[in-house]
DNA sequence: TGGGTTATGTTATCTCATAACGGTCGATGT
DNA sequence: ACATCGACCGTTATGAGATAACATAACCCA
């Protein structure tokens, strides 16, 4: 978010109450159901990134760790961020060096962000890469992951 | 370039003698063109970006910097790169942390990059991004740029 | 109950990037 | 020529982001 507008940051609404207890049940069942542990330091990170507005930064993370104001040690919640990641509940965003949890029902997909540098938001979308994979076969490269982040500017903030 | 292969990092040719100068050259000639400055520093680094062959880090840069072995102050390098990104000489490339010379003729333009996770290259390329303009626009987005980086293996390194 | 594997706690350190401030250079107008 | 202004630079210090290394603890499966 520049100085360019007013507008709150980050549009997504954060998880409260049942929708959070419920998407951290679902979490847990995923990771029942390929034989993970969703262990208690990576629970409270994914928690803590259902319950927030917008992208975090990883010491934000680590300072809102403790349930009493007792930051963690950084490495807990950089391997939370690494499991998170791993199994899908979680994204990086390497423009903003921030993360934010997966807004996208189901397992594993390519992900991809519109990110407005007004408010903050980002918003995760599926992408559809055909042309830059046929672009990348093209170039005899061999692709496993995509990075796509879109800079501009929301709807929200357009009108405003 | 993780442990995968044994492949030499970087498969884009740095520039030398004639090249690097008919390189530095043009860059000066843009700058006129545009009314910029390359100055001292921003040729430098320049020169150090178009000399590599492959993505360089910001240290890497900054401890190459002086002619007989002198590191160069943080800022400078950073402000140099900075500018260099501006008039498009050079590009980050965010899921390295390391900047490169623009390989592509000509002004302004979209840049993406197919990245090989053995050797290390990062090849650029011109990105149509259509599909993900429309996907923007129909979400409400204003984009105003988009980082694509594409990890993967290279033709040589499928080869080998 | 032993042994391999995975995860955690802890300390220290490393890499990456910018704030702040004073001085220099070069263009512009008089 | 000289003042003035803005862009650029050098320098010091510090902030932000991430990981190495090693010891300990939990888990799982014979
Ligand atoms: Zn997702
Ligand atoms: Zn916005
Ligand atoms: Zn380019
Ligand atoms: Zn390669």
């Amino acid at each position: 978010m520049g100085s360019e507008c007013h507008h709150a940051d980050g549009a997504h609404p954060g998880l409260k109450g049942h929708a959070l207890t419920h998407a951290l049940g679902a979490a847990e069942h995923r990771c029942v159901a390929t034989q993970e542990r969703l262990t208690a330091p990576r629970r409270r990170v994914l928690e803590l990134l259902l319950e927030s507005d917008g992208p975090q930064k990883a010491y934000d993370l680590i300072a809102a760790f403790g349930e009493h104001g007792e930051p963690a040690k950084p490495p807990t919640v950089y391997r939370a961020l690494e499991f998170l990641e791993r199994l899908g509940f979680a994204h990086r965003i390497e423009s903003l060096n921030a993360y934010v949890p997966c807004r996208i029902d189901g397992g594993e997909h390519r992900a991809a962000f519109l990110i407005c540098d007004c408010c903050g938001a980002a918003q995760e979308f599926e992408p559809d890469f055909t042309a830059q994979l046929a672009a990348a076969e093209a170039a005899g490269y061999q692709v496993s992951t995509i990075t796509l982040e879109a800079r501009g500017r929301c709807s929200a903030c357009r009108a405003g």
